[in-house]
DNA sequence: AACTATTAATAAAG
DNA sequence: TCTTTATTAATAGTT
């Protein structure tokens, strides 16, 4: 593709050859890459020089989960083993996972700074450190948001209710005249009364985000 | 390599990514056919879409063959499997990476962008963020690592210097009687002499982290 | 290992 | 899916 047009046919000068090699098989290995990740496909190269020498690439986990993969796929059936197990073996599907973890962490290194895969250095730890943190500060301000929007949904249903309170005390004054019946609270959701102790008023959401920290399973569908 | 640059992601429009995963395949495979040709090397492909459909070539003989000759040429000595790795229920390892799996996907795509599209739940959240803990736990670990070597490497030094530092004086003394030179210090590396203060024994490597936390550009190479 | 003039690949459009 | 076409990407030959 430069100066001129190539033959398609071996080329006899071993210079030119072992150079063109070393070019067009890093050419073939970044398309191979490129694929993978524009198109979500799981990639195998396996390709021996001409004395001999291996070159591969798995954009996924390892070859060897590939070429298992392989085999299972392409020896589609043949059903000569067994018999009978028409589901995929889970052994292999977890090999296939782990494959897609090693691609997403590969995605991760990506987005960190597209360094190459090799050993990392103690910058490039500190690099992917800082976006960690950074990652995790997101992922904590979504949360806080979730439960922002939560405790100001409770603070709407409290005051719904402090109000239903009020009206009820009225009625009750009316009907009985001057009784004490305490901090009786309608819950209008379940459609009954009950005699807990009124919420204080929550003036900061997040000074009382620290009381929800042994919450599970709760009502909110979620815990912290 | 048409009508404008691509970006090095998933392409979303699944219309668009079967066009480029055909159009990018059929190119590798060609790419992979010519230099085979060319530089007489043999070369075998393995492709699976993301839908899992299998796509090969071989450029010498038969994949079977390539693989073997990969397995003889990669795998020296290695150990076939089924050596006991069944302890654990390969199912329900299979789910857990699964949920692994789609959770860090859900927080790549969080990152990568596309944040409108995404809703993470806060237990998602929750658990990205323990999972993001342990990474950055490793990472530290990794580092510190290295920073230990470091200081054990500097340590030899220091003794290396102490030990220069005690036979120059005795040269000192030898020559010009007693004289105070004070804290001379070697330095072999440099080729010249310096009056520093003679550094502290390290004992633990660990206590002495917090000092480097503003050392940057150092002669480590690394900062912290 | 760099540098370009060219060719090859291909993204978008039809 | 196939063709066309405008652009980008790969790379053959050169330094």
């Amino acid at each position: 593709m430069a100066r001129g047009k190539v033959q398609l046919r071996r080329i006899e000068n071993p210079v030119h050859r072992q150079v063109t090699f070393c070019k067009r098989r890093a050419g073939l290995l970044k398309k191979a890459r490129e694929l993978s990740v524009l198109c979500d496909a799981d990639i195998g190269i396996i390709i021996f020089s001409a004395h001999g020498k291996l070159y591969d690439l798995a954009t996924t986990g390892t070859m060897d989960g590939l070429i298992e993969r392989y085999k299972s796929a392409s020896g589609e059936g043949m059903a000569a083993d067994g018999c009978g197990d028409q589901r995929v073996d889970p052994k292999q599907e977890a090999m296939v996972l782990k494959q897609e973890i090693d691609l997403l962490q590969k995605g991760l290194r990506y987005i960190y700074g597209n360094r190459a895969n090799e050993h990392m250095n103690v910058d490039e730890l500190n690099a992917l450190e800082r976006y960690l943190e950074m990652w995790m500060f997101n992922i904590r301000s979504a949360k806080m948001q979730i439960m922002i929007q939560e405790i100001q949904a409770l603070k709407s249903k409290e005051g719904m209710l402090k109000a239903a309170n009020e009206i009820l005390q009225e009625k009750i004054v009316e009907q009985h005249g001057l009784i004490d019946v305490g901090m009786t609270i309608a819950d209008q959701q379940n459609g009954h009364f009950s005699t807990v102790p009124m919420l204080e008023e929550i003036t900061n959401p997040l000074t009382i985000l620290s009381g929800y920290s042994t919450c599970r399973g709760s009502e909110m569908g979620y815990s912290f």
